[in-house]
DNA sequence: GGGTATAATGATATATCGTTACATTTCCTG
DNA sequence: CAGGAAATGTAACGATATATCATTATACCC
């Protein structure tokens, strides 16, 4: 029951269990800087500090969740400087809202078509991104077979990762 | 640039400009009456209330929503009431949630395979579920290749739809 | 460096969405 | 009618998100 043609240069969008975390961190980061020189806004430390703590993490993170667990100069924000934040981030695409869960979680990959599909694993809630092209084109046979006219689209899939599925494979 | 092989058997899974909305809703009805006694559930008073108040719109509404124009008995619910019924309704398959707007809809069609994808139209709010099969293929392809097990599947579109869309198609 | 427009933040309050807890009623079954 | 399960009534609460307005920081031009 193999895929039919997947690439291998892909292996998987999941994280691998043990990775460089801070190297992946300190790499959204950068990304961000760069998206905020060609985009115009700046990455401020507000916003670097949400980032961060939701680059800390694969999983989707609520905003409450980020104002519990934000020191950044020791005191605790209001709710509204982290959803400032958000939506700052989110329309650079640095970030993503997982509306099934009212949660945000980091971008995973510099690309150029994300935002469009998210495997959610049930017991570990890590995120991965894989390329949607496949849905996309799915989505504009179906749009054009509708009349409709699509303008943009997300895939929330649940289940369970890789690194939750039993080893046999149940 | 046509899609490649949608059955023309199913023109479009829009609702006419004008249809016997009576009618629509009548059946909707039907529909809940038989899932109830297939699966045992009881379409009280409250509950035919609630799916009867979607069926008259083709657009998701909120709970919050519901509660205002609800006038059954000439009073008006606790939120809980709503949500109750909406639980009940969207587990028998009668109802589905639009998770980006917070907001609910009803189901649209008697199908097997439902629930899965949404068009939604960013104008008049109308939402539509096309037939889902190439997107599931397109997931299942999609999990398998990252080792990732999936259960269920969301897929939210938004744009406009055929009576939104400029003449010309621009 | 000083003036000024814009971007971003701080602080307070409020709107919107959804749930918990527990008492009461309705309905089916015997 | 008794008894139990399903559904509802009522009140309070928790969680998510936005509105408003004053203030501060930054970029830009001279």
């Amino acid at each position: 029951m193999k895929p039919s043609s997947p690439t291998p240069s892909e292996p998987s969008p999941f994280p691998a269990r043990r990775h460089d975390h801070d190297a992946c961190i300190a790499d959204g980061l950068a990304r961000a800087e760069a998206v905020c020189r060609e985009r115009g806004g700046r990455l401020t430390e507000n916003r670097r500090a949400v980032l961060g703590l939701l680059l800390a993490e694969h999983r989707p993170v609520g905003a409450y969740e980020i104002v519990e667990r934000f020191d950044w100069k020791r005191r605790k924000p209001a709710p509204v400087q982290i959803y400032r934040a958000l939506s700052f981030l989110e329309a650079a695409g640095l970030v993503h809202r997982i509306a099934s869960r009212n949660a945000y979680v980091a971008c995973s990959g510099p690309k150029e078509e994300h935002g469009t599909v998210f495997l959610v694993c049930r017991d570990c809630g890590t995120v991965a991104e894989p390329s949607g092209a496949a849905v996309g084109v799915a989505v504009r046979d179906l749009a054009a077979a509708s009349g409709f006219e699509p303008h943009d689209h997300a895939l929330e899939v649940t289940g369970r990762c890789p690194e939750c599925r039993p080893a046999g494979g149940g």
